[in-house]
DNA sequence: GCAATATAGATAGCATGCTATGAAAGTCAA
DNA sequence: TTGACTTTCATAGCATGCTATCTATATTGC
């Protein structure tokens, strides 16, 4: 016979709530300590990549990103609008623009880096190395198994 | 001597910014499985909690599902459009309303736990059980490392 | 009883992200 | 060259989530 309902299925025991979960702590962390800055959690990824590549085009941003173009587009809109990157014309393709950081950003970088590992240190407190290496192989696993494009 | 710039600081190397591309990878497959039903990812666990304890307040609700009060009220308002819980004024509390499940929820609550249980599989698709539950364990440490709120 | 405080929701404003769609400009084949 | 396709971006509309702040209603301590 069946018990009545020992736990009517508990969705708490899915990784994916914990990852979400995580996922928003992370970003209240970030966008606390980055408020000062005039950064928020996504700039880094674009501001890294114009830092190291140079100037670059939305799409491009958006590929290194792994976001959606129109999510770059609003992005890169807000990042303006804090002085942390400027849109050129882009010589030779009338419907592109050129991305190029700022000096305010180039100055910032190292400051939001500081606090992204601050928040990342928090997050993996009382882990040890391997264990910190473990968490981020099976996470790179989950997002291999979503992720649409085979490429990472 | 300093060698020029090994890797200028790779932000993929914290699992933060995997934790974040898993948890909206997470979100989009959702969503779309979701969307037939009239049901979002956010819904869950409320529908959850409303099934199995019966009508409760916002604010039991927000705990629940680990959201802050506002983010409740808005879900809510979105829940209510979409006929799957019913808000009726609390009997001796006038500030507070009692929120209820509906029906067509109750109906189609299995439907929705499959699609997540069908996606929870991709994710962890090709992990042993104990890969799962280490996964899982590291997760909440994470949780347990930011939350503010020391239950759990 | 009543003023001070606490609690339940509502609202405004914003950050991130998505899909769907449109417009402009480049490319290429006939 | 020119019409069809591709590519790059913009816009609209929405879901989730947050903080800050306001209102209305309870509760509590004198």
């Amino acid at each position: 016979m069946k018990v009545k309902k020992a736990t009517p299925w508990d969705p708490e025991a899915a990784p994916t709530f914990w990852i979400n979960h995580a996922s928003r702590l992370l970003m209240r962390h970030f966008e606390q300590r980055l408020r000062p800055l005039d950064f928020g959690m996504a700039y880094l990824p674009v501001v890294g990549a114009l830092e190291e590549h140079g100037p670059q085009l939305q799409k491009q941003l958006a590929e290194h990103a792994h976001v959606e173009q129109p999510t770059m587009a609003a992005l890169l809109t807000r990042m303006e609008r804090d002085g942390l990157i400027t849109r050129e014309p882009h010589p030779g393709d009338k419907r592109a623009s050129q991305i190029s950081i700022s000096e305010k950003a180039r100055d910032r970088l190292p400051q939001a880096r500081e606090q992204l590992a601050e928040v990342a240190a928090q997050a993996t407190a009382g882990f040890s190395d391997r264990e910190r290496a473990t968490l981020l192989a099976l996470l790179r696993r989950v997002v291999e198994n979503l992720d649409p494009s085979i490429e990472d």
